[in-house]
DNA sequence: TCAATTATGATAGTGATTATCATATTCAAC
DNA sequence: GTTGAATATGATAATCACTATCATAATTGA
């Protein structure tokens, strides 16, 4: 089963917040960790009904809300279409390069552009909290 | 009225395309560049109607796709909510930092992250064809 | 065990956008 | 100018991704 330290975080967060725990909120948590793939809500949903079929898409929704407010999930905002989710927890922070072709995506990491956003916002006077940056071209593949 | 560069800009569009011209799509374009903020399509749908109250809704979207795809304009999507429209053509290029407290964002830019960001994609064989980078946190003003 | 509170699943509702379609306009060829 | 084929338009229905509602169920502290 695994993920415990992430299971723990997730029933932290809940605790901190006065809610209550719940089996479904387990089921979704352990397929969104155990699929390293950047899932819509749609797609977690599909894959947890395997396991769980008297599940509801509200739940997934609901959850993975949760799941970003404790910092196990990012949302994902790739154009237009559903939200994509990736793991937060435990992995480093990075951006992605996105093909415009074939839509596949890989995560890249520069520190040096980390800083230089740094750099950028104390300039205005602005409080870093995170970033997003997506760079749009054509991959390896796609340029045959 | 001047923008007499941009509506040459879509002209050439429109006759490349082999599509037809018309004043609603002039109407739209003027009232787009007239205004120097990011508006939604509903906003500028608003705007647009008080020059012609007769314009729809559906032609604002069409028309914003055209000067997107002819370069006079550019999408940005903050979170969810409606995508923004900005002015592309003779604007540098820019990226933006959000405030998450009060939601206003201003634009910057930074020569050595643009070139951080070529390399980045070279060392993946990628062939970069644009990037957006939001930058996230508390501005001078909420920080109070 | 009980009672208060939160969670759930079904489904209705929403907001932004896109598709459809009948009618109107554009524009190149006559 | 008139015509006709193609595109544009506006109204509105449809779609997509969520989000709210609500009756019922599960959780949890007393």
């Amino acid at each position: 089963m695994a993920f415990d330290e992430e299971q723990k975080i997730l029933d932290d967060f809940v605790r901190e917040k006065g809610l209550k725990h719940s089996g479904q909120r387990k089921d979704i948590l352990l397929t969104f960790l155990k699929t390293e793939k950047h899932l819509s809500a749609d797609e977690l949903y599909a894959l947890v009904k395997k396991k769980n079929p008297a599940i509801g898409i509200a739940t997934v929704y609901r959850t993975l809300k949760l799941l970003c407010e404790s910092g196990l999930s990012s949302e994902l905002r790739l154009g237009s279409g559903a939200v994509r989710y990736e793991h937060f927890y435990g992995h480093e922070h990075h951006d992605h390069l996105v093909c415009v072709k074939c839509g596949e995506f890989i995560e890249v990491v520069d520190p040096e552009i980390e800083k230089l956003q740094e750099r950028l916002a104390a300039k205005e006077d602005f409080s870093l909290q995170g970033h997003k940056l997506l760079m749009y071209g054509i991959c390896r593949k796609c340029k045959g």
